[in-house]
DNA sequence: AAAGAACGTAGACAAATATCTATGGAAGGG
DNA sequence: CCCTTCCATAGATATTTGTCTACGTTCTTT
C-alpha cells in the first residue's frame, strides 16, 4: 500500500529515495480504511492527521446555520486530505471530512510530516509542490467563482475534472460549484442543446 | 528600505538572521517604485518576479471576454505580489497586476527566491508560512463565495480586512467579492439600517 | 423480492443579483 | 481655477438563481 505513496513522491519530484528514506516514510504513514460516510475529521476537532488517498473518494464540507452542506473540496486517489487551516493553526476545524466511497488512506500526523520534510529533501520538495498546486487550484476556482456564470463554471469544472463528475453525484458537484442541484440540472440541460 | 523585509522575516519566524544571511537577502531584492496604474505584470507575460510591498497598494485581476475586470487579489504593505501559477508553471499569466497607489516594492526573481530558501532556513520557513497563509485565506474566501449571500460576504470581508475597505474604492471591493458595484451599494445601504 | 433512501428532473413561483441609465459630488490633472 | 474623470447612489427593469413541491428512477439495505 505504501508503494503508491513512494511512487507518487518520486514521480512528482523526479528523484529517487534511498532505502533509509523509504523506511522513514513507511514508518510515519499508517494505513487506514474508511467505510463510506465515515468521518476522517469532524467539525470542532483539531485536524491532527493528513491523509494520502490510495483508493477511494472523500469530501470536505461545512454546514451552515440552516443545516445545508457546502462542499469546499473533493478528493480522489493521489490527493491529500486534511484541513490545513486547522492543522497549521491548531484551531478547531470548521469543516467535516468524510468518505464518499470506501477509502484506503495512509495517514501521518502533522508532526511526522514536518519531521519528514526536515529529514528528506525530496519529501520537502514534494510537499512544496503539493502546496503550490493546491494554492493554484484554489485561486483558479476562486477566479471562476467570482467571474463566471453557473453554466461556465460547470463547463470549466467538467472539462478540467471529468473524474470528479463521474464519481460524485450532481448535488455534490453543484454544492462544490456554489449552486443548487436544481440549477445544475437546468445548466446541464442547456448544455445538451449545444 | 530592506529593513521592512528583514523585520518581516524575523517577526514571522521568531528567529534572527546572521549578518551573512541579511547580506544575501539584501543582494537578492531590488528596490522598485511603481506609479499608480503602472503594471507589475501584464497578461500574457510569464511572471518572473515576486514583489514584497514596502509601501502602497496593488491589485491582481483578470479581464473577461466583455472587457470586464475581475479582481482576484488585493495587496497592501507587507504582502507579497506575484502570480504564483505563472511563476511556478512558467506559463503566460492570465492576470494583470498593477499599482493602485504609488508603491514601493522589493523585487526578486523566482530563481533568487529558491536560492534564498535553500541557503537560509528561516527564509524557507517564512515562505512556507506565507504559502500556508495564502492558501488558508484562499480557502476561506472560496468557502465564503460558495456559501454566503452578497451581504454576508461583504460583512465578513469588512470585518476581516478593514484596511482594504478604507484604501480601495467600492467598485474594486465589489469585484473582489464577485458582485457588481450596484449590488454592493445596496448591500451597504441595508447594513446601515442595522 | 420488498421497502426505503438517494438521485435527477421538472415546473411554478420567489428572491437575489445584474444591467442600464441618470445624477450629483469628489478627486485629480492641467 | 476649470475641466475632466472617477466614484457612489438611485430607480426601473431584465436575468439568473434559489426555493418548493412533485414524480419517476435507480441504488441500498434488509
Amino acid at each position: 500500500m505504501h508503494k503508491n505513496l513512494l511512487d507518487y513522491i518520486t514521480k512528482r519530484t523526479n528523484s529517487t529515495l534511498t532505502n533509509d528514506e523509504e523506511a522513514l516514510i513507511i514508518a510515519a504513514f499508517q494505513p487506514k480504511k474508511l467505510r463510506k460516510k465515515q468521518y476522517f475529521l469532524q467539525e470542532g476537532n483539531v485536524c491532527k492527521y493528513v491523509g494520502f488517498i490510495v483508493k477511494g473518494a472523500m469530501r470536505q464540507y461545512s454546514i451552515d446555520d440552516k443545516g445545508v452542506e457546502h462542499i469546499v473540496q473533493l478528493f480522489i486517489e493521489n490527493w491529500w486530505a486534511s484541513d490545513r487551516e486547522s492543522a497549521v493553526m491548531l484551531t478547531p476545524s470548521k469543516y467535516n471530512i468524510d468518505a464518499w466511497e470506501d477509502t484506503d488512506l495512509l495517514i501521518a500526523t502533522t508532526a511526522d510530516m514536518l519531521d519528514l520534510m526536515a529529514k528528506i529533501p525530496s519529501f520537502g520538495q514534494m510537499t512544496r509542490l503539493m502546496d503550490e498546486r493546491s494554492f493554484i487550484a484554489s485561486q483558479r476556482r476562486l477566479n471562476s467563482a467570482i467571474s463566471n456564470t453557473a453554466e461556465k463554471r460547470y463547463q470549466e469544472f467538467a472539462d478540467n475534472h471529468p473524474q470528479f463528475v463521474q464519481r460524485f453525484p450532481q448535488h455534490i458537484i453543484a454544492s462544490y460549484l456554489g449552486i443548487t442541484k436544481d440549477t445544475l440540472s437546468r445548466v446541464r440541460k442547456q448544455a445538451l442543446k449545444k
